[in-house]
DNA sequence: GCCGTTTTCGGCCCGACTGTTTTCAGTCG
């Protein structure tokens, strides 16, 4: 895909300009960077069927950036980039992981000692020849060592679910501090990212100092990149950033939507403001005569504004703004309206808790139904059942549902889907579960078009109800099989298969952006943690909020219709 | 570079903190 080609091109164009003293252009090179990074379509495609006045239908690529486009499709290469580089031969991609260090510094750092790369910097750095240079000294010396020291331990992102715990705690032990007023994590934790950069916590107070205090010497505190009245800012152990803001109480509904982000949709909110004649930042909105008109809630900033209040998981600039503008966002699935959880696995296969002891727990949270998806097929290393064991476990599914008054509990079973699309166990005993999920768990690497017709046939077959994690990726391990999802989207649609949402930390399989593809072909969602222990059944909220980020509805999701209901749906396919 | 219910020219989001130098540039979010 040159989407990343051409993304990485353009932000290091951007980075090019800022050392030229450019004052716009590495603005629009870095916006068109994000937005073509994080763009689903290849631009290839859309150059080859629409030419570079496609190109220029998306918003923030005009003439300039889709000629590039257009050079990069035919040639491979984008001239002006290459003179920049040429003018200026640095090794941008190194020095990307190392905070604190950017373009301006490294303009400096080559033209007065030749450093081309980051080991030239850090050997320069090491002699002490950095601290001798203009507007340079004996701390940013040592702050350029120490952020090359980290950038070559585990930087990046954290799942979601393996944050959340820290930053709950972190929340804990702040809100019970005697200053503290109120406390929130916004970022994109409470955007519900699969991911997550850094920690932000946004507090109101009586007295910051005391907070302050306390956060910048909690014990997990590795390091402290910035403290002061307002804003502190650490490194945790576990190696991710955390930042404080405490606020004024007036404040705190603009700060929280400030802080809540994401950028680009700040930016959006920001320009609004711009055209009534007033300003927005994070201490509220004001008007011509600097008069704060709103900024204590959330909702006030939006409405003042003309909007209607958008739901934070829905905040990425992905045309929220505009159906907030004219009132007609979507009405998003509620956490509460998801009834049930239509994948988990138990002792008859690889899990590590019974029938019963799933159904209980997944009672205590709430759960109307679930459906219990042990293997069956040829995964023998994760337990897969044989017929004799299948019949065995329907009769204890049937008796611990009849003993249980709150839950009703679905026989189930995750199938493997063998390379040619057939399906690893017969119809005849497929078709007396009450749910199927066919499921890929071998020969990932089939070029795409035969990966697609594997699925397709797949989900022709009238006994397959959900296809299980589509796509196969796994969050920082695998990227998934190859195969055209809006192929499989159509076929889905077309014969009332469901897709997965699959809830689990690190698959989250559909991701938000696939889920939104797959609604937007009719195709219905269902989530399903895939717990193999009853410590996981809560994994459900997680894929619920990847499908609120892609603006599903209730009707959007399997898992909003009572168990009759469903039932019903399945046996129309 | 982009973009347009204020504009085809002249705007372009806004603020905190650090380190350097003594008023502000650079970086980050």
């Amino acid at each position: 895909m040159l989407n990343l080609k051409i993304a990485k091109i353009f932000g290091q164009m951007a980075e090019y300009y800022v050392m030229k003293d450019d004052k716009f252009r590495p603005r629009a090179y870095e916006r068109a960077a994000r937005l073509i990074e994080s763009m689903e379509e290849n631009v290839e495609d859309i150059y080859k069927t629409g030419g570079t006045k496609g190109l220029m239908a998306i918003q923030g690529i005009g003439q300039g950036l889709a000629d590039h486009i257009e050079e990069c499709v035919k040639t491979g290469k984008i001239k002006i980039f290459e003179k920049l580089k040429k003018e200026t031969p640095l090794d941008l991609e190194s020095f990307s992981a190392v905070e604190g260090v950017g373009p301006k510094m490294l303009m400096a750092l080559w033209k007065n000692l030749k450093i081309k790369n980051l080991k030239d910097l850090e050997k320069a750095a090491r002699e002490g020849k950095v601290r001798a240079l203009p507007r340079f000294g004996e701390k940013t010396e040592e702050n350029i060592l120490r952020s090359i020291e980290l950038s070559r331990e585990h930087r990046g992102r954290f799942l979601l679910d393996y944050v959340s715990p820290i930053v709950s705690n972190i929340e804990k032990n702040i809100a019970a501090l005697k200053s503290t007023l109120k406390i929130i994590t916004c970022g994109s934790i409470r955007r519900r990212k699969e991911t997550v950069g850094d920690i932000d916590i946004l507090a109101t107070a009586k007295n910051s100092r005391e907070i302050m205090e306390y956060f910048i010497s909690m014990p997990n505190v590795e390091k402290v990149i910035a403290r002061g009245e307002t804003k502190s800012a650490v490194r945790i152990n576990i190696g991710i950033d955390a930042d404080l803001r405490v606020i004024p109480e007036k404040s705190f509904g603009a700060a929280l939507q400030y802080f809540t982000g994401n950028k680009d949709h700040n930016v959006e909110l920001r320009k609004i403001a711009i055209k009534k004649g007033w300003k927005l930042n994070e201490y509220g909105l004001f008007d011509e005569n600097n008069r704060q008109i709103a900024g204590k809630t959330e909702e006030e900033i939006y409405k003042k504004l003309g909007l209607d209040w958008i739901p934070p998981e829905m905040r990425e600039n992905r045309g929220e703004i505009e159906l907030a503008l004219a009132h007609k966002l979507p009405k998003i699935v509620e956490y509460g309206e998801v009834l049930s959880d239509l994948q988990m696995h138990t002792t008859y296969s690889d899990g590590a808790h019974s029938v019963a002891e799933m159904a209980e727990a997944a009672a205590r949270l709430g759960r109307k139904y679930i459906a219990i998806t042990d293997h069956v097929g040829h995964l023998k290393i994760a337990g897969a059942m044989d017929i004799k064991t299948i019949e065995k476990q329907w009769r204890e599914i049937e008796k611990v549902d009849k003993a249980m008054k709150n839950i009703k509990i679905l026989k189930g079973c995750e199938v493997d889907i063998n390379p040619d699309g057939t399906i690893a166990l017969e119809d005849k005993y497929l078709a007396k579960f009450d749910i199927v999920l066919g499921s890929i768990h071998s020969n990932f690497k089939m070029p795409k078009a035969d990966q697609t017709k594997r699925l397709i046939r797949a989900i022709e077959n009238p006994h397959v109800d959900i296809i299980s994690h589509p796509t196969g990726r796994i969050i920082h391990q695998r990227s998934g099989y190859e195969f055209d999802f809006d192929e499989i989207c159509q076929a889905a649609a077309r014969t009332k298969t469901i897709l997965e949402a699959n809830c689990y930390p690190d698959r989250l399989d559909l991701n938000d952006i696939n889920i939104r593809r797959a609604i937007e072909h009719g195709v219905k969602i269902s989530f399903g943690t895939d717990s193999h222990s009853k410590n996981q059944l809560h994994y459900l909220n997680l894929g619920v909020a990847q499908a609120r980020r892609a603006w599903a509805t209730k009707k959007d999701c399997a898992n909003c219709l009572t168990a009759d209901e469903l039932m019903k749906f399945l046996k129309s396919k």
